[in-house]
DNA sequence: CTTGAAACGCGCTATCT
DNA sequence: AGATAGCGCGTTTCAAG
């Protein structure tokens, strides 16, 4: 594997900023955000195919690819299961009302149960917010048992989903 | 391509339930869920590779993925891509306080706006919670305005995410 | 249902414009 | 920086246990 550690030199930014992004964003032309949502949607499709939508050659967008791997743009490729498939349909979203900072530290704990999906730090009422998907009422109130269970805390409010319209990961805007 | 359309015949179902699942739920041993569970943290990775790590040969593998994905329990194959480099760097959970069921059609239109990755109806106070992804506060606020717009609610209550600690997607129990 | 071998197609590199 | 040509490899299929 060759090693091209070329920094993209002058790419063609669309928005110029007076003083430069300060953390991170990328420098991205329009070829780089429509090939980013092809790849968000999905990511089977060959390089020739990919060429065809871009107006492109394959071994070009192969190049725009691995650059993009290359900055974390692209940070993987993973495979979107069905929950309901998998015997968990029951979504919810869990917030956690807390008095110290200190729980924050044992909720982590909770990244090890793989009906945990996301694990939040927020604003507002609640200090902290957990997507979770059981396998029905009971699996959440054991999992919001464990989460009484630590101490230091005011209470959990879970909202359950009912239908899911939409969800989808970070997408370019086109 | 050849269609296979043969019914997974005899699979050893790890949990039998009285009168069967009602609507879906797979029927997957534990060689199953173990390929899901690395597929979905990988989807990269070769068959070879993954037969390996699940002792098992290159085309075992593929029948298997090829089997789960006929069945659906694999939706698909995506990119999943940095949300900060795509100059998005605030999550925000809104949570969407209606009056009438009317204003469910009127938000399902902002699936249009790349900022919004999630739309749920849920339980409790609130009627509709949605996942947002923005630059910025200011940018939040004019998606805000948006539904604001719209008739028959009584108000949003945002969350802005500090830290994300966790966040993936449906992974099986292993 | 799994294992091993063979052929096709694609990813990837190198070269050139 | 993109297009064309070519090699190597992984996926995919087939037959056999």
């Amino acid at each position: 594997m060759t090693q091209d550690l070329r920094k993209s030199s002058t790419r063609t930014a669309r928005t110029l900023r007076t003083s430069g992004p300060r953390t991170t964003a990328a420098a991205l032309d329009d070829t780089d955000r429509k090939l980013l949502a092809l790849l968000a949607e999905d990511a089977t499709r060959t390089y020739a195919e990919l060429g065809k939508l871009l107006f492109l050659s394959a071994p070009a967008v192969h190049e725009r690819a691995r650059r993009l791997k290359k900055e974390g743009v692209i940070k993987g490729t993973v495979a979107a299961l069905d929950a309901a498939k998998l015997d968990r349909p029951l979504l919810a979203f869990v917030h956690v009302d807390t008095t110290s900072w200190a729980v924050t530290r044992q909720l982590l704990a909770l990244e090890e149960l793989s009906d945990v999906e996301e694990i939040h730090t927020v604003t507002g009422e609640s200090a902290m917010l957990l997507k979770v998907r059981t396998r029905d009422t009971q699996s959440l109130e054991q999992l919001l048992a464990r989460i009484h269970a630590i101490e230091g805390f005011t209470g959990t409010r879970s909202y359950i989903a009912l239908t899911t319209y939409l969800e989808r990961g970070p997408s370019p805007d086109l």
